[in-house]
DNA sequence: GTAATAGAGCTTTTT
DNA sequence: GCTCTATTAC
């Protein structure tokens, strides 16, 4: 039986969502490896196959489904359900529903620890620390052992913790991340090891996972074959999104979870490989078919339904230069007589004027700004171009980059909810006391001694005698507290004790507590989008609003505004015009990712990634001359630059190549209408003859 | 021990 | 430009 709703696929698509379907007895079908190409419609198939997973019985709470991010889930529970509807009608909604299991890898692995927490010997509420707070505990963990007064520099506690993080991820020994990875840390390997010991310990006392643990924990729960079995056991079909930007640890969970492949559907693209940074590796992708017996189905998808011909034909042009390709061509039958643009513009100043007047006339012509993007390799890219939008009025939401919780206020009452919600989170206390006047980090850390060595760390904060220069503001931190722990207000008003507890400090601090302030009401109200402080604490620093604009907070989504973006944060979107940003050398390869083949190789991909974003238009800009930074606002230190490797003279062919703003044609025309009255030229060289 | 100040160093991408 | 660290004054 052929159903209507997969009548629109084409055939591979198809073969993608039917495979291993409709076995007798129910059977479940083995492994499968989809290769996506940009645009082939990727979301759709995968889509199309857990809606026929479930229209053939599947049940959708049976089914795992992992993303790259939150919103990729979102974005399929809907899509699974439009399908489920239109073939099952009303009783549709109640199945997709049950699509409780999609979510990312680090969102299902808090989920799954906290269910099995007793059988693992961690202890259920435990606290989540996101990067910067795992710096900062690492940065702690650094001092005690002496490393900050080392005689040479000892790295910053960014750096540890990125080796400590690839390590993790990468499953290699620690000599090894060094060698390859940090070599100018190489001699540091003793302390280094030191450190990470003691750092693991510090989270263990501390009752804290960072991100790491959330794989490295679900890694080592699986390791026990009975759990693995029994997890496992819970899920009839995995399937897992961007397979290309897994790493190892991530390769063994599922590996555990399914040893023999049956069920499991993983879809990626190497060509868009773009998180080595994060320990990716695409060999997770390469690999796959081999790893099970009978060895994994692989189908590919090579037909674009996003851009027409010529930008593709750009696109392929650039991958094909890459050192190794691995698989497919992709094509498209969306005619177009309109080649990608390659323009050049005198600096920044002029790259954001020019991106002004085309995203100004193409709303003139009718298309929305949300149907443009403009996109970069590096958040700060954009500094000179939110400057000129803002100064025009253009409203922009900004995706990647700094964000909403990362600024200072946001995380003093995110941390007064989290050490409420655990007292042992040291990052969250140690910052907390700290804000209190008369409280430094002498006294702050030996408050905190205290309280760990209490199995009730609540009621010795309680016992312990107020520091003496802190006041009045002793008692109303600790009734702040107990008040939030103890849930009386219940949640999310609980948010508002909290707030009330910390504005006065706000005032003191910050010189703009106005703005802060609307930040934090901001926050009360996401909060309030949450069912409890845990779901709240939990899911924002594994999901955290990913976006920033120039006004406070996300425009109303029925607004219109441009999208400015990294690349990394455009993967999976599309719009009908693109801006590509800083096309030169040093910014796109990033002048920090030409050390190895292999960085300069993800450069490649990151290019071809920001260009297959495009459907109709795109314009790829090379300022020609940047103004370094570290000099006054007159200065006029500037530095030239030159295309971007990855667009050598050979794919010129696929460009129209212009320069902006255009030479006067009045000029010019008027030049060339003038006949030579005079050679000049040829007087100066008779001179010497 | 804390707060204020000056000086040095460092800058990607994200769950 | 910004953040972190070291220094100094209270």
């Amino acid at each position: 039986m052929s159903a209507a709703y997969l009548e629109k696929l084409n055939d591979r698509q198809r073969d993608a969502v039917e495979h291993g379907i409709g076995l007798p007895e129910g059977k479940i079908g083995g492994p499968l490896l989809i290769i996506a190409g940009a645009g082939s419609g990727k979301t759709n198939t995968l889509a199309h196959r857990v809606a026929h997973l479930i229209v053939n019985g599947a049940d959708p709470r049976r089914i795992l489904l992992m993303t790259f991010s939150r919103r990729a889930a979102a974005e399929m529970g809907r899509r699974v359900e439009r399908i489920c509807r239109q073939v099952l009608g009303e009783r549709a909604g109640v199945m997709a529903d049950a699509l409780a299991w999609a979510g990312t890898f680090h969102g299902i692995g808090a989920r799954l620890l906290r269910d099995y927490a007793p059988e693992i010997g961690i202890d259920p509420d435990f606290t989540i620390h996101d990067r910067e707070d795992s710096a900062d505990l690492m940065n702690i963990v650094r001092h005690e052992l002496g490393f900050s007064k080392t005689e040479s520099r000892f790295p910053t506690k960014g750096t540890c913790l990125a080796i400590y993080s690839r390590a993790v991820n990468s499953q290699q020994p620690l000599d090894e991340v060094l060698r390859t990875g940090f070599p100018w840390c190489a001699s540091w390997e003793k302390q280094l090891r030191e450190l990470y010991a003691s750092y693991v310990d510090a989270k263990q006392a501390q009752n804290v996972l960072d991100y790491d643990d959330l794989l490295l924990y679900w890694a080592q729960m699986v390791g026990e074959p009975v759990i693995a079995g029994e997890i496992g056991g819970r899920f009839d079909h995995v399937l897992v999104d961007e397979y290309q930007d897994t790493n190892r640890l991530q390769a063994a969970i599922l590996t555990a979870l399914k040893p023999d492949g049956r069920g499991l559907t993983v879809v990626g693209d190497d060509a868009q490989s773009i998180y080595s940074f994060r320990a990716a590796t695409v060999r997770n992708i390469l690999d796959f078919p081999a790893t099970f017996t009978p060895a994994a189905d692989i189908i590919t998808l090579e037909r674009n339904y996003r851009s027409t011909q010529p930008i593709l034909a750009a696109a392929n042009g650039v991958i094909e230069l890459a050192r190794e390709r691995f698989t497919k061509n992709l094509w498209t039958e969306r005619q177009s007589a309109e080649r990608p643009r390659l323009v050049t513009v005198r600096d920044e100043a002029d790259q954001a004027n020019y991106i002004v007047e085309q995203v100004l006339e193409n709303r003139e012509g009718g298309m929305r700004l949300k149907e443009q993007a403009v996109l970069f390799r590096t958040s700060h890219h954009s500094g000179t171009l939110e400057v000129e939008l803002t100064r025009r009025n253009i409203p922009f939401v900004k995706f990647g980059g700094l964000k909403f919780l990362d600024s200072a206020h946001v995380k003093d009452l995110l941390a007064a909810l989290r050490f409420a919600q655990n007292p042992r989170d040291r990052v969250a206390g140690f910052r907390l006391m700290q804000l209190l006047p008369g409280v430094g980090p002498q006294t702050a850390g030996r408050v905190l001694d205290a309280m760990a060595a209490d199995p009730e760390p609540l009621t010795a904060l309680a016992e312990i005698p107020a520091p003496p220069r802190a006041g009045d503001n002793w008692t109303a931190f600790i009734d702040m507290l107990q008040s939030v722990r103890t849930g009386k207000a219940g949640w999310p008003a609980e948010i508002g004790a909290a707030r009330a507890w910390y504005e006065p400090h706000l005032h003191r601090i910050h010189e703009d507590a106005e703005v802060r302030k609307a930040d934090l009401l901001q926050l009360e109200q996401i909060a309030a989008g949450y069912p409890s402080r845990e779901r709240f604490l939990t899911e924002l620093t594994l999901d955290p609003p990913d976006a920033t604009s120039d006004q406070a907070g996300v425009p109303l989504l029925d607004e219109d505004y441009l999208i400015l973006s990294t690349i990394h944060s455009a993967k999976g979107q599309e719009w009908k015009s693109v801006f590509m940003l800083n096309c030169v050398d040093g910014c796109i390869p990033s002048d920090l990712g030409v050390g190895s083949t292999a960085e300069i190789e993800e450069e490649r991909r990151l290019l071809y990634v920001a260009m297959t974003r495009a459907r109709d238009s795109l314009h790829l800009v090379t300022p020609q001359r940047f103004f370094t930074h570290g000099q006054n606002a007159a200065g006029d230190r500037h530095v030239y630059a030159s295309r971007s490797r990855f667009i050598p003279a050979t794919l010129l062919q696929f460009f129209e190549c212009a320069a902006w703003p255009a030479v006067k044609p009045a000029v010019a025309g008027a030049r060339e209408g003038r006949a030579m009255r005079v050679d000049v030229g040829a007087r100066m060289r008779g001179m010497w003859r």
